[in-house]
DNA sequence: TGATTTTCCATATGGTGTTATATATCAAGT
DNA sequence: ACTTGATATATAACACCATATGGAAAATCA
């Protein structure tokens, strides 16, 4: 079966990035599953963002993900709502609320970075390694990459070498 | 502000591949618009799989367009009510449904074909031009060219040379 | 100081993707 | 023919991101 979104070359590249986007944060959600913390993959960045930069209001922590306000509020209720993260009010604005990893935001994030961030990141590092030329070929050899060793197949075998 | 997603590398290849395809898609929904047609930009990849491959079930569909069965079904139920798709019974098989570009699906189509598809295949050409090297550089120069000057525009460019 | 504009965040709504599960039909074996 | 298992699709439930909008606080300015 003809994959139609990759035949049509530049015309369809958002919805390809989209798409091989989706499938490795999928991926690398099974790896994450080993913490036996119940958050998504797509948390994550949000917990890494406060642990690099420290605590940050909402909308600086839209603009260092790059995604948009409202997102970064859902996603900071959501994870205040399992305690990995604190919200307080700016001292000198009232209107803004500030983000900070709690106690057990800070344990988790220590743990991924130790037991699981560093698998994933190998993981990619192998599927991306020894690509060259042009972005949709490289990006069709990360895709058929991709179907023949899922990415966490990758973190498995690099995890224990 | 630092952008944590690109400081990540590998790691966050999966959201960074996710935001910039959503991004590009968001762009090329605003040139798809000169069609005044009320569709997503992300509907248009089902109508294009028809138009290349004829006449699909939904199962089929799904396989050709990379995503999950239960989109497609959703997808075409929405094209559906919009008179651009329609459903008929295959012959052979009582389970499958095979969807076909209905005539005023087809008119959009090759409205689409003629006048901004070739412009979005051009932009995103354009904004990919000249690239080489590793792949998390290249998606660093198109998010940087991107900034600059986001697709509708090069597309309005291209359009009008 | 009081009025207006701007900024920051929350909420509402819409769209698309996923997985899990239900239902209907086909196919195969007894 | 009947039961059983596989297959095709639909539906439900959930996650995530976007835009639009509203309210409160701050900043600006007459």
């Amino acid at each position: 079966m003809e994959d139609v979104i990759r035949s049509f070359g530049y015309l369809s590249l958002g919805s390809r990035l989209k798409r091989l986007g989706e499938q490795l944060q999928a991926d690398a959600q099974r790896v994450l599953d080993r913490l036996d913390v119940p958050i998504q993959s797509s948390q994550y960045p949000l917990l890494a963002a406060l642990d690099r930069l420290g605590p940050l209001p909402v909308g600086e922590l839209a603009l260092s993900l790059g995604i948009a306000q409202p997102g970064v509020t859902r996603s900071v209720a959501l994870l205040g709502e399992l305690g990995l993260v604190e919200v307080s009010p700016s001292d000198d604005d009232q209107r803004r609320r500030i983000v900070s990893l709690s106690r057990n935001g800070r344990r988790l994030v220590d743990a991924a970075k130790r037991d699981v961030w560093p698998q994933i990141e190998n993981a990619v590092a192998q599927l991306c390694a020894n690509l060259s030329g042009p972005l949709l070929s490289q990006l069709a050899t990360i895709e058929d990459r991709l179907a023949a060793t899922s990415l966490d197949r990758r973190a498995e075998k690099v995890a224990t070498p």
